[in-house]
DNA sequence: GTTGGCACTCAGGGACAACAAGTGCCAGCA
DNA sequence: TGCTGGCACTTGTTGTCCCTGAGTGCCAAC
């Protein structure tokens, strides 16, 4: 019994049961594919392939369907990603260079990564900690309030409002603005802390404590746990073939609405230029225990600043969602690089 | 065959029918509610009710259901809105206080929206031709290429990114920053275009080019049709119930997830105090005729600056959502004030 | 190691009967 | 005039039985 057909059956099984969503027979596979057996032989090779668990049948009388782990050995014997053929990659930049400002670079990518998968889309904000900082800046509302705007290389803007005690005069704000943006501009945003904080040192005591509430208050935008963000589309994809989620549509709803599941998924991941699969159980999250995710990072110059999701049945097109995800998460790259 | 009873008869049709989510019968009727007839008249107050439209039969041996009509009815009865109760409104209000900006606002109210009233929640940004500016923040990336960035009073930022043809020097910058707010704080958006379609002849003509392009960004930007953001939230409630949309959840997540359906949606309620209802196919998109919708505008000192809904299987607790959606609404025009 | 053959299993679907829920209508009553 | 009890009728639901077809596992032969 050959060990490289027995893999061929696999493929071959993945393969038409993604096609047809149908427990796949061998007699049928034999038709399908030339694989120069009998069926009696595919159906040994399939009992062998059932002990080692890489396929089930749903009852006795029926086909076969691969299991988690078959789909797991079938997308690690995918070599390599399929490129996207030219008109498909033309149709990406054309779809996503359009955009004004990062709202619109996010919510593009999204759309589109949802439309080129069919599945559901998850991108996530680059993330502040990752980036460094363009401008500061400081909007009087009142004498004593303050709104402190945080602009970043990616082109995110932070926004918080910070009160103080003692009213603070326009030429002492645009002191600590000019100050602050000597400090900071071009700096990492981890390395902002350590930068400003010995600013308020330099303002007379009178304005200390304001500048103080002013720094601090910068301190907690850029180290932003909170501030992670992501964007999802496509859940309408969730329902278009029932049979992907028989009855477990609404937990795969719920994760999704879920910012810190999503986050922590898409936070698994290292940054590589590849792709990485997850496949049913494989997630911990309990409630996608019946989908598959595709994640990427993306960033400039191979320096992640965020990533990317797409999310579908276990039962999904591997080489092509992954595909798309690599496509879209290296214009997302580029995007962020020309901002 | 008394007027009242009958309407009291459709009541208690739409109460059973919202709890239970079937067919309600005679019989069921008169043992549930204490109507003080037998289940013959109620049958003689059904056929009447079944003539002019309010309700329907499922098939001939089955119980009534409201139709679209029937709800019309039942909603337009509903004398006023239940007001909520003083733990649920101490609930809405801490938790909507704990907001540091904007986004996290609307972030807070979607969600907390969906929770109480187990409905998709859909929340428009404040609207940018409605609220009034703030600042204006001209930001140099490079020499040619300067971030508009402009902030609303309700806290909106919207940012784009506009290049010239020759560099403008910092000063330069510095002294459109200063006009350009001198010009426009304060200002209703509608009415910034008018008040600095003049800058460009201010400066000299080696900067105008610049300044006219920074003028006409920035004009782009507070027109802004492209600007209106809406957030939705509990997509997952869809599924609670199967059969709230028995093979149709798929239309109705499509729908919400075309932001321009839904700012269609949200747009066509006209300010007001009292929530407004749309029932089924009252709503002019197609995909939403199975679903109703409650909507509200809010916005502070009377004055309304977004909308927001709830979206739903026209067999909603109507009484409860509506309370629901005036509550968020009204909380949400107070944070704006606040601001 | 591969193949054809054959007995076995089991989900799916049609036919049919019994049942339950609910209706419409009518004659009688206040 | 309006309400009520009663009764025949309709129809979806449930359960049983049976048949069919797809697919398997295994064995003997090549």
């Amino acid at each position: 019994m050959s060990e490289d057909r027995r893999l061929a059956v696999l493929r071959a099984i993945v393969e038409d049961y993604v096609a047809t969503h149908e427990p796949v027979g061998s007699r049928a596979l034999v038709d399908r594919h030339h694989l120069n057996v009998s069926s009696a032989t595919v159906r040994n090779d399939m009992a062998a392939l059932e002990d080692e668990g890489f396929i089930a049948q749903p009852h006795t009388s029926a086909g076969r369907i691969p299991t988690d782990k078959g789909y797991r050995l079938f997308v690690d014997q995918l070599t390599e990603v399929r490129a996207l053929s030219t008109p498909e990659r033309r149709a990406i930049q054309n779809f996503l260079e359009g955009a004004f400002d990062l709202d619109e670079v996010v919510d593009r990518s999204v759309r589109l990564l949802a439309q080129l998968t069919r599945q559901v889309a998850v991108v996530q904000y680059p993330s502040l900690p990752r980036s460094s900082v363009r401008h500061v800046e400081l909007v009087s509302l009142l004498p004593t309030r303050v709104m402190v705007v945080v602009i970043a290389s990616t082109g995110r803007i932070e926004q918080r409002v910070v009160d103080f005690e003692t009213p603070m005069s326009e030429d002492v704000l645009a002191k600590v603005r000019q100050r602050i943006n000597a400090c900071v501009q071009g700096l990492r945003m981890v390395d902002v802390a350590d930068a400003i904080a010995g600013l308020p040192a330099e303002f007379a005591p009178l304005e200390r404590s304001a500048v103080v509430a002013l720094v601090a208050s910068l301190m907690e935008t850029v180290a932003g746990q909170r501030e992670e963000r992501v964007v999802i589309s496509g859940a309408a994809n969730l329902t278009r073939v029932p049979s992907d989620f028989p009855l477990t549509v609404q937990p795969v709803l719920e994760a999704l609405e879920e910012h810190v599941v999503l986050l922590k998924l898409l936070g698994e991941v290292e940054a590589s230029e590849q792709p990485t699969v997850r496949i049913g159980a494989e997630n911990d999250v309990q409630q996608l225990s019946t989908a598959s995710i595709v994640t990427s990072s993306y960033g400039g110059e191979g320096q992640a600043v965020g990533n990317l999701a797409v999310v579908g049945p276990t039962r999904m097109d591997y080489a092509a969602n992954m595909a798309s995800v690599r496509a879209v998460a290296r214009y997302l790259g580029r995007m962020m690089d020309a901002q």
